[in-house]
RNA sequence: GGCCCAGUGGCUCAGUUGGUUAGAGCGCCGCCCUGUCACGGCGGAGGUCGUCGGUUCGAGUCCGAUCUGGGUCGCCA
């Protein structure tokens, strides 16, 4: 029977208690997290989100009431307790930040009784997280993931008394936006006043920030709760929140100086680790070349080395037939592993072929220094030997060889880079390893839609040495700008932005919009131009990923409250759901049946 | 949409080449215990092996499909 706190008030958490407080009377709430009971004496494991207090039950101090009461004490209780705060008169517990001092009960109230929880409420879960999420609310009492939401929180304090300092302003943006395809799927809610329209949820709040600019508001940043309706992965969910600000009057160096300050000061405040400024840079062009990724974890090494030059016109029909065809012949160098099982090799050419090589050709230089390879025989002597030699080879080193475009190549030999380092432990712990990758290229080339897409979006600033290449080679245009990237993680990207109306139609020509179109979209943004728009620039951090790296989560599941599962849907709301038939018939919408086959029994049963 | 991994009592796992009543630890329930803290002792309950179908004299174990969760490619301006 639960029971009320009328008249208590809680006093301390468990672990604010010390021995300072021996002697006082003290109350104290929380979960039941163990009880050993001894027969006339019950010891009581007090959990609330500081951590663990012991209590301690005697019929004298408690008297036989309160003390029945004790032995009926399960885990995850919800308990209140008065008593006095004493030093331990057994063995201390050293693994307890209050393992000298223990309450001695003089009353109990069992607040809440609780059901033998489905999994264990205690750190390092081995518990499938299938089940943790259905019983997210129980999951989140555990100490590790609580230590990940609470830092969350810190980190989002430091961050934001960081920018305020800086002169920032929060400034709340909608939620329910225009939608303006381009990029990621909208989320889309549908207007009950405007039967047939719909809003959108923010991708981002690009556009908005950059009208607050307009409109002079100088430096603006924000918590923001963004949405993107595609497919998740460990460090993609559908809603997701950025950090996400923007200056005006700047270049690239003002908006990165700011943030590397900001990178800092949290690191700093928050993990008591010292970032060394100023943050290593390196273009996209480096960064491809030399580890196939606008995104290096530059950790450890095993960069690409091209051998185009080496192996043009050897016998080896692959690499001189990817060359013919405009590509490029790379690989890397995995020191030591050149007695690699066949089976092993075999699973990393799969890997490659699952990046989208056609195949992946090694050469094994065994510790005798002979070779093995799936190409020797194409190649004579000195080929190989000026191969191997190019790739730095020794006796012991397996090299690997991706011929195709150049994407393909860095993308390929870029993916077996990160796998080979994770599989043989070539990744150091503990390190926080910062890179800005700058001078992105402007656009990229869609094979899909036959025509150029903005790399970052519409609105990103050509590099002014390269705005004579609009017309002639849009391809070659670098753009202002810039990603952070922390161990391999792209943890925030940002832009220069575009304020000259002569080169935003330029850039919506190239892009292939009307003008009319790019005014049917962005009309608001563009109409905002004409009356003045000071130039501006800005970055938005993923937090979910900042606060996975930096409490060293494998997921950012492990540092959202509520998050949702691969398919998009909450396992403990079962959201999303069905709808009733007048809900539907209030926004005018219809469901076409043949969505739902493919939808099994949830929907089905409406 | 493709590929890969996993699914055995409440939890985490083990189950040899398919072969008698499917095991363990923890948890849970009962009794005992006044200094425990992964408390201890004694006793007990609890699963037909994600689901469906197939092969077989016989399947947790083999085959197929399917569901659920995870990873990844595509996708993510």
């Amino acid at each position: 029977m639960a029971e009320s706190m009328m008249g208590l008030k809680r006093t301390h958490r468990c672990t604010e208690l010390s021995e300072a407080n021996i002697g006082e009377t003290v109350t104290v709430m929380g979960w039941v997290q163990r009880s050993r009971n001894k027969g006339g004496i019950i010891f009581t494991d007090l959990r609330d989100r500081s951590g663990i207090l012991q209590i301690i039950f005697e019929d004298k101090d408690i008297g036989s009431e309160g003390f029945d009461k004790a032995y009926k004490l399960r885990s995850e209780f919800v308990i209140a307790v008065v008593g006095r705060v004493e030093k331990r008169a057994g063995d201390a517990n050293k693994a307890l930040k209050t393992g000298t001092i223990e309450v001695r009960a003089t009353e109990l109230r069992i607040l809440s009784e609780a059901e033998t929880p489905p999994f264990p409420i205690e750190a390092d879960s081995k518990t499938k997280e299938e089940l943790r999420l259905k019983y997210r609310y129980l999951d989140l009492r555990r100490p590790d993931i609580q230590k990940n939401i609470i830092l969350r929180s810190r980190i989002v304090n430091v961050i934001r008394n960081y920018f305020m300092n800086e002169g920032f302003l929060e400034i709340e943006t909608p939620i329910l936006q225009k939608s303006t395809p381009e990029g990621a799927r909208d989320y889309l809610v549908p207007s009950r006043i405007h039967p047939g329209n719909f809003y959108a949820l923010p991708q981002s709040p690009q556009l908005f920030k950059q009208l607050l600019m307009c409109s002079g508001y100088d430096r603006y940043f924000q918590v923001a709760k963004c949405f993107r309706d595609e497919d998740l992965r460990a460090d993609r969910q559908p809603e997701f929140t950025q950090i996400d600000l923007e200056m005006s009057f700047v270049d690239v160096d003002d908006v990165i100086a700011v943030n590397e300050g900001a990178i800092a000061k949290v690191f700093k405040e928050v993990l008591d680790i010292d970032v060394s400024l100023p943050i290593r840079r390196m273009t996209w062009q480096e960064a491809m070349d030399r580890f196939g990724s606008d995104k290096p974890d530059m950790r450890f090494g095993m960069e690409l080395t091209d051998v185009s030059d080496v192996v043009k016109g050897c016998g080896f029909g692959v690499f001189t037939g990817a060359l013919e065809n405009g590509g490029t012949v790379r690989g890397i160098n995995v020191k030591g592993q050149a007695e690699m099982p066949r089976k092993k090799i075999d699973a990393l050419v799969d890997h490659a072929k699952g990046c989208g090589a056609k195949g992946l050709a090694y050469l094994c230089v065994l510790p005798d220094g002979t070779y093995k390879s799936s190409f020797a025989k194409f190649m004579s002597e000195d080929e190989l030997k000026n191969l191997v030699s190019a790739m730095s080879g020794e006796p012991g080193d397996l090299l690997l060889f991706a011929a195709d475009k150049k994407n393909i190549v860095w993308n390929v030999l870029g993916a077996l880079r990160l796998e080979i380092a994770k599989t043989y432990d070539l990744i150091p712990e503990g390190e926080f390893n910062f890179l800005w990758v700058t001078e992105f290229p402007l656009l990229e080339w869609s094979e899909e839609e036959n025509r150029y897409k903005a790399m970052h979006h519409p609105f990103t600033m050509p590099m002014d040495e390269d705005i004579q290449y609009l017309d002639s080679d849009p391809g070659r245009v670098r753009a202002k700008a810039y990603d952070i990237v922390l161990n391999g993680t792209e943890l925030g990207g940002g832009s220069v932005r575009i304020h000259q109306s002569d080169i935003q139609e330029k850039m919506f020509e190239i892009l292939g919009f009307e003008k009319e179109d790019a005014y049917t979209r962005f009309g608001f943004l563009l109409n905002a131009f004409k009356y003045g728009v000071p130039p501006h620039a800005g970055l938005a951090y993923g937090l979910d990923r900042l606060v996975m790296l930096m409490v060293g989560a494998e997921s950012i599941r492990e540092v959202m409250a509520f998050p949702k599962v691969k398919d998009a849907s909450d396992l403990m709301s079962e959201a999303p759901n069905v709808v009733d038939d007048k809900q539907l018939e209030e926004l005018g919408i219809m469901i076409d049946p043949k969505a739902l086959q493919n939808e099994g029994e949830d929907t089905d049963t409406q």
